[in-house]
DNA sequence: ACTAAAATTTTAGCATGCTTTATATTGCCT
DNA sequence: AGGCAATATAAAGCATGCTAAAATTTTAGT
């Protein structure tokens, strides 16, 4: 049997791109396993759209570009998962009075009800995920990452977070 | 001046829920990142092409389904992948003598040359990344992805590593 | 040796993340 | 008021991650 290790590709590497890697094999994953999970629950949201809604549970009634800038997506791609989101009755589009370039956008009963289910899916898919580590190492991670994220994104000015 | 704060979002979910958000948001932050070093730098390759560039660089010549398990990505990915890769002249496929459903991937000449200003312009766009951490936090971050990562791949043995 | 199952790759089709461009609206500046 | 830059959204087009299904080849079981 062939095994080759992970590890192996990191002796060509240093941890700044290992980091890189990592983070991205890590995403992956996650979508994998909670599309996964979505799917088997029979609940019709895709990952991306669990981002969308979370943000919207706390922040209803926000503009698509205020939205962009809390999922960390770009505007498009918040336009196109909106209209997914709009057929499938979860959120709706208003247009602002005061403001005519603006949609305001709103969970319908349907997307807000839809919180506890979604949340339990997302909570088995990431089940596994933690094994082997204490509280304290999923919370160091955690304000890690946070950080990581922070520094990213204040060192592209134009994509600055609000 | 409106100031939302990222954390307010974290208030509705538990630290499980927010890990897989903020995975999702450092990745998309980091191949933003990168893709805008490579683009200023001049050097015609995508994030996604990085992560199949490093994995030839340590293991020349292995199948596409082991570089689909290496880089933890499914194999249509893997064929499109290698498809704009092969037109670009960073890689070649050859097929494997003893077993005709194979092909074995090997890097050009022209692709493993690549390897220095890649790995020049990935580091530049972590450059900042780690800002407020020092050598040991970034070690742990490091390995409770890992961890994470083995983790969540394991839960899931139809997608298995090897 | 034959047939059925398994393995490898490809193709087709969907959703999403990106850039660039277009459109509409607002606000500023003189 | 007029004109111009800035802002919010949408549209178009590319690459990528996914599933499902097809095509080819190999392996296994009898």
């Amino acid at each position: 049997m062939k095994t080759i290790m992970i590890n192996d590709i990191e002796s060509v590497i240093d941890v700044k791109l290992m980091f890189a890697l990592m983070s991205g094999k890590v995403t992956n994953a996650i979508n994998r396993v909670l599309a996964k999970e979505l799917k088997s629950a029979k609940i019709e949201i895709s990952p991306a759209q669990v981002t969308v809604l979370f943000a919207l549970l706390s922040h209803d009634g926000i503009t698509q570009k205020t939205l962009a800038d809390l999922t960390s997506k770009d505007k498009p791609s918040i336009t196109r998962l909106l209209d997914n989101m709009d057929k499938l009755k979860l959120v709706e589009r208003r247009a602002d009075p005061t403001d005519r370039r603006v949609n305001k956008v709103f969970l319908t009963k349907r997307g807000r009800n839809m919180e506890g289910e979604v949340r339990k899916a997302a909570v088995a898919a990431m089940q596994s995920a933690f094994i082997g580590m204490n509280e304290k190492d999923v919370n160091n991670m955690m304000k890690l990452m946070k950080l990581t994220f922070e520094n990213l994104t204040n060192a592209a000015p134009e994509n600055e977070s609000i």
